[in-house]
DNA sequence: CCTTAATCGAGACGGTACGTCATGTCTTCAG
DNA sequence: CTGAAGACATGACGTACCGTCTCGATTAAGG
């Protein structure tokens, strides 16, 4: 994230000499790009200027909080995000279809809200963007699945010889083209477990002839 | 498309008066475009202004053929796909491992793997040209790997209780996650069969007896 | 001047390659900016922005052809001088009080013109400026004078003593200093021939007592 | 004068509650903006900010003592004149030297130079800037140069049928013009004894007898 | 001694203009 | 009629100042 912004990071609070930067104003940016973006304005169309002028703000002012357009956006995106899932802990399998689950919900958010649509379809012209998201958003919930696999093989409910990654990789991506590279399919209810109990179960069929 | 552009469509030929337009500045406008792509530049930085300066060609000379930057685009991703893979049809796994072998080629070659960045990149946002990349690229492969597993489903090797495009995914999904949204993640040899041979196998703990 | 503006400049014309500057644009700039000056806009609120938006003229446009709002204010002023005199070579008296004429009636119109009253003001503020209008305006003046001052001299109508420089100075800084420098002073009618008979003659009284 | 600056009022003086001015600051101030000009900043690029940044002064400060740049600049020039002339009484001649050398000198010190310019740039675009500058230095000299001038005729040291005002600018102009309005010609030592002496005897040739 | 109040440096605020760049359209000359 | 070249009006870019404001910290004089 740009030095501009301390959004996310705990900085140790230097001694605020001036006068202090103004909420409202941050808060009135971050409204109106998000306003724009509901209204259905595409996000190449999202000049830092218009959102100047639609939140009632110098352009100075959005330029001291964010180095850049891909920068502000990082914190739109974020505002926008679902929190991360809580995992019930009740087992491998309950915890993969939790995060499974929390996967299809956005899925089927991305459908709805003009917003989310937006937002993840122009995210990988831009490189900056892009790499921000995956640290940002991505990376935590990466995280999340490979400690629940990681503490399923400790129990046993894991095959001890397989890959973390790749197994990681094995749940996430059916979803993930389902839900993102795919816009036409759908996602119905019931589409975690069945990708959890396959994946888990094998394709090959149970008894050899 | 555009009515500034005939690619695609059988025009039934005009009289054609005039000096007819040059099939080297075609070239070289899409080989340029290619070019850029392939040297990293982001979609979004992807004039129209430096693909003209690029392939030294007059701007007005693309607006002749291309009504803008998605119409081009879809021209230029035509061009730059390569052949459908061969299937040996030696059996299930044989087949599923050329398959994604194949997608691994792709994500691995650097022109592919920019195309492939970028399409995902612009797919919501267009619609026109996530249909033609759709219909020119993805539902012919997509055909071919379900072909492959019904396949296998009659020959007994694929549990016969599974659907075929919940299996596709399976097999395909973590492949192109790896290859087109965590573009850091390297597609290691070997990779292509460890796939196949794990959702085949299943993750569940072979039941000690 | 800058390489981007050629006025006054006889360029050998180049090649002439892609679509010819409007001559329109450019009547379009320089009236505008003389209408917004006459209309009793201080030079220092003169923006390119503002003159783009009353010539009704992109910003490129202006900057195309000037690369400042100096330069363009040296072709604005150019626009507003008066002619050269033309001098009547009956004489050196009739030559300078046609030379210091001129100089009045300058300094008369920049009373009521708005126009000259502006663009003297502040055109010192800015060295560049200021060094334009040298090159353009007063040296060719000035090398007029010096030219009447050496015909006398060789005819015998001025001391052959007298350095040329110091002798312009003489003539031409009492009415510059009324003119310019003390615009509360008045230039009536006669001024020219006063300054130029008194210079001639010299101060000291006629008869030594 | 703004109501926010009372330099040279000798106001009643208010009850003088809380913390007074420092004087350290408005010393700082105008030092500040002073060695900007010295430096050769032209007056356009002399901005409040610039100002308070070398000043190491908060902008509010400034605006706390004057209202704009122009009543800070009046109070930069009374700050920075030099005292007048002492006359020697001498005659004539001598008095006039020494009015001229005093200007010469001014012209070549780079502190004077500074301000002679830029007042003379803003003079008329700013009358109260003028009138300051009229009013401290400029009458005065103009008095002195009028009264020498008025004894020299009574003694007989001057055409009596000489007009005074036209007298003093025949003097003061060719140097003031040298200095003021041709920066780049230089003011060599003996220029103010050439003036007074040319000046006195006219540039006629003597009549051969 | 302890408010009270105007000052200080610092810097954020909503604006306006800067000079550059890309947009898609147009207008020229050369083939 | 097409080629390239490039001018056109438009509008966003990111920076610099404008003049105002709001901070915490000084710095007197008056209670």
């Amino acid at each position: 994230m740009s030095p501009a912004s301390n959004h996310g990071t705990a900085a140790p609070a230097p001694p605020a000499r001036g006068r202090p930067r103004s909420e409202a104003a941050e808060r009135a940016i971050l409204d109106g790009a998000m306003k724009l973006l509901e209204d259905g304005v595409p996000l190449a169309e999202l000049s830092i200027e218009r959102i100047a002028r639609t939140a009632g703000v110098g352009k100075a002012t959005i330029y001291r909080r964010w180095s850049g357009k891909e920068e502000l956006f990082v914190d739109v995106i974020r505002a926008a995000e679902p929190e991360d899932p809580e995992l019930p802990g009740t087992g491998l399998r309950d915890d993969l279809v939790v995060l499974l689950e929390s996967l299809r919900q956005r899925g089927v958010a991305s459908r709805s809200s003009a917003l989310l649509h937006n937002v993840h379809a122009q995210m990988k012209s831009s490189p900056k963007l892009w790499a921000a998201y995956q640290a940002n958003v991505i990376a935590p919930r990466r995280r999340l699945g490979l400690e629940v696999l990681r503490r399923g093989q400790l129990n046993g409910e894991l095959r001890a010889d397989v890959d973390l990654e790749l197994a990681n990789d094995l749940f996430v991506g059916p979803m993930l083209v389902r839900a993102v590279m795919r816009p036409e399919s759908d996602l119905p209810e019931g589409l975690s477990e069945e990708i959890v109990d396959t994946v888990l179960a094998g394709l090959r069929p149970v008894s050899p002839p």
